[in-house]
This record gives structure tokens, sequence and C-alpha cells, in this order.
DNA sequence: TGGCTTCTTCCATTCAATGGTAGAACGTGC
DNA sequence: GCACGTTCTACCATTGAATGGAAGAAGCCA
């Protein structure tokens, strides 16, 4: 019983009652936070009500609690991925327009695609690809796209590491993926996700020749027309690029 | 030299950490930072390096700060507004192909409409209503609408308060913009963000027959057509709360 | 090269953070 | 309506984590 028991920080306490939000979930206990983010209910509850006061928390009835939306609105504001969005929004309405299909900007995060914008196909609700939600780069045309275009250590270093849970894809066919996606200049993947549909993405490279984001599609396999939709998406990766530029 | 010379805590630090970044800044020098924040170099630097080693911050190269995508993921995935942009987007998105004009979503915080959501008009790039920004309650229609069907407790605790920054708008005038606004179940607003434009929105009723968020959109003068514009945005609102029920 | 700014590290001091405990509030079944 | 389980809230003595000035390192510009 003294400052810290755990030996963490008080920074490190915050962080982990953040995260202990399970994805989607917008609303928890004060209880079951505490139990996930493993902290003493009372210290718990003190935080709480401490981020509550400043807004970055709300602290409902009945020990119920959620994430502020004052939270949500200076993180939305200040966005690391603002300059990206911005550039590529009107990029991806196009996409979009001409194409009619679901579109989405997803950056690398590790070993996996964040998927940072998303514009849904008119008329479709399904959309895998959730914004804000990832997916492992072996099994996204997104990551694929990105990681391809990486520098050769870092790629090295994702295969070294590279193991598929479900113990069906091995590390030499991801780097054969990745092989054929720089060469093509896009990556392609099908059903991985919905057996019905196909993603095809391609990188977006900023000034410095750095893929910083792909640009990619998620279309009907009855739709799928390579031919009509990588040049569409390489114009627009382009756009994007030039834009990020200034 | 103490614990917290300022008298605030840990948390009171980080908060104001993350509040010192401008708006639509997304870095900022360490220094700047501490001076913006009113924390101690020292102190902000440590706090810096805390957050960055969750991911909560970026700390670049040269002292460069910014958030992480980490928090932008956490805060996104979680949003307290999920729900409510889930149930709103294909209604949304019904409105802008029909009407082709600027939709954006927004909810009451404080005295001010919050945007947490927008759709641009297809080809046109302006649009005055960033996510994640406000508008004071009295110069948007998207604030009306929502003030208007407030309680009459904080309606009157809003105009109580109510003074124009700039002198020209008296509490009177709001007062009958508002009772306007809940007469005739939408608000309107012209050219007062832009000469050119006009700006109508309408309540969105949660199953509490709460005004929970407004839809609203932004037309050019020129394409003014209330008649063609409110019923749209009627039906579409309706939709909304229907889905916010469930 | 010299001077200025900005970043980073260090460490003795001390008070804010901690969490077990107790009690209040709520919900639920009998 | 009572008793029981659960969850939330408040308290407070203990103590080690947080603090921030100061000094050094690293950039940067003229």
């Amino acid at each position: 019983m003294a400052n810290s028991a755990s030996g963490d920080s008080v920074v490190d306490r915050v962080v982990r009652l953040i995260e202990a939000f399970p994805e989607g979930a917008t609303s928890l206990q004060l209880t079951e936070l505490a139990d996930r983010s493993g902290l003493p209910l009372s210290s718990a509850h003190r935080l709480v009500r401490q981020l509550s006061g400043h807004g970055l928390l709300e602290l409902g009835a009945g020990g119920n609690v959620r994430l502020g939306l004052r939270l949500w609105e200076l993180v939305n504001r200040n966005s690391p991925t603002l300059a990206l969005r911005q550039a590529a929004l009107p990029f991806m309405e196009d996409i979009q327009q001409v194409l009619n299909q679901n579109v989405n900007l997803a950056v690398l995060e590790g070993w996996e695609a964040l998927f940072v914008e998303r514009l849904s196909r008119r008329g479709s609700v399904a959309n895998r690809a959730r914004i804000a939600g990832r997916m492992p780069v072996h099994i996204s045309s997104a990551g694929l796209a990105l990681m391809a275009h990486q520098s050769r250590e870092l790629q090295a270093e994702y295969l070294e590491q590279f193991q598929d849970p479900e113990g069906k894809v091995t590390s030499d066919v991801v780097r054969h993926l990745l092989a054929e996606a720089a060469q093509l200049g896009y990556a392609q993947l099908a059903g991985v996700v919905d057996p019905d549909t196909w993603g095809i993405a391609v990188p977006v490279m900023n000034g410095k020749r750095r893929a910083v984001a792909a640009l990619g599609v998620v279309v009907p396999l009855a739709e799928m027309r390579l031919q009509a939709l990588v040049p569409a998406l390489q114009t627009a990766a382009r756009g994007i690029g030039r834009q990020l530029r200034d």
C-alpha cells in the first residue's frame, strides 16, 4: 500500500484506462473498467473522476464510463492523419463517384494496416474496413501495398517475425505476395475477408517517395475489372501524393 | 520545487498537454508545447516522453510533438458518437445523393454545435463545418435546431449567459430565432458564415424525444429551395432517430 | 567558429498518489 | 418490504513517484 504498488506511473494508468475499452465498446461499467485495466477499484474510480472533470471521459449514472466528447474533439481536430485525410478525401470521392465501390485509405501501424478513412459504396451498407479498424498486413490488400514499398530492413523484420496465427500462411507466401505487389505497383487479394469480394490497393507516395498510405477499393467478385480499377486508383494515389508535397 | 508546485495533479497536466494543441495544428515544438500548457519544460518533456512510450503522443526528431496515431485509433474506435454516426451515415449519404449539398451532423457541446460528421457536396471543396469543429449556437443552423429543442431550463440558462462577442446580436434576437426554430421544426440561417450560403438544419430526436443531434445542409443561395430541402432533411432525421431507438 | 536556442538528463526534496477498508446506494429475488 | 449481493463512493495514513531547477548536450544560424 504505497505509491503505485504495481510499479507503474500515473501516466501508465491513464493509458491503461483508455486502452481498456474493447474495440467498438462505447461505454463500460466502472467495475469492469477496473478489472480490464488491472487497476484497484478505488484507483480506477479516482482516475476516472479526474479525467471526467476534464471531459476526457464521461462518468454517467450508475458508474457508466465512456470516452468524452471533448477527447474525441481534441483528437480529431489535431489528428496526426489530418493532412493525409484532407489531401485524400477529394480523390476518394472521385473514385467513389466513378467506380461506385467502397473506397478506403490506410496507413501502416506496426504490422497492420490501420484504416483512417473510408467511403461506402452507394446503396450498400456492408463494409468491413471500419474507420480506426485494423487488418494484418498479409490479409489486406492495403497492408500488402504498404509493406511492399517499405525499406528492405523493415520488410525483413516483418517477414522475420511473421507467423500466421491460423497456421495457413507461411512467410514465404507473404514474401511472394509482397514481391508481386512491389513489381506490379498494386496489391490484390481475393476473398480473404469476405469470400465474394476482391481487395485492390495501391501505395500513396509522399514527396520523399515513401509509401505513407494505401488507397484501396473492395469490389464484388462479379464486378472485378482490374484494367479499369488499377489505373483509376494509381491516378488518384498520385494526386494525393502531389497534395502531400505542398 | 516539490511535487506539483502549481497544485495540479498529473492527470491535470496530461490534459493540459493535450489541450495545448491549437485547433488544426498537428505538430508542436516541445518548448512551445511547454509554454502553451504552462508546464515547466522538464516536466513537459518527461510527460511527453511517457505518453510517447504508449503511442498517445509521438515525439519526432527535433522535439517535434504530435498526437499519436494510437490515440486517434483508440478514440475513434470507441468514440462516444459512434452509434450516432453509424446510424446517421446512410441517411446523410442519401441526402448527399439526392440533393447534392454539403451535409453535416452536429451535437450540442456547451453552448456550441460540435460537428461530428460531414459529407461534402460533390465537386466542391469548400465546407466550413470541419469535423470536430465548433460553431456558436446562435450563428449556426445546427446549433439553433439543437437548442430550440432542449429543456426550458437549459434554454433559459443559455439565454441568461448569452452575449455576442461582437455585440451585434442581442439575446432577444436569439430567443426569437429559437422560438421560430421550435415552431417550424427546422432552423435556417442565411449568409452568416459565408455571405452566399444558407444553412438549414433539423433536430434528430432519440427514443426519449430528446434532440441529440442536428442534421443540416449548407446550400448556395441560388439553390435555396426550402420546400424541397426541409422535408428531405426531416425524413432523414426521423430515420436516424428510429435507428437510435434499437 | 561563436553564440543562441532547444532538447535532454540528473537527482535531492516532498507532497500527491495510493489502495485497503468501510459504508452508502442500488438492484433483485424471495 | 426485507435481506442479500453487487457496485459505487469516500476516507486517510503511508510512502515512493513526481517534481523542476540547473547543468550539460545537441542543433542551428550567422
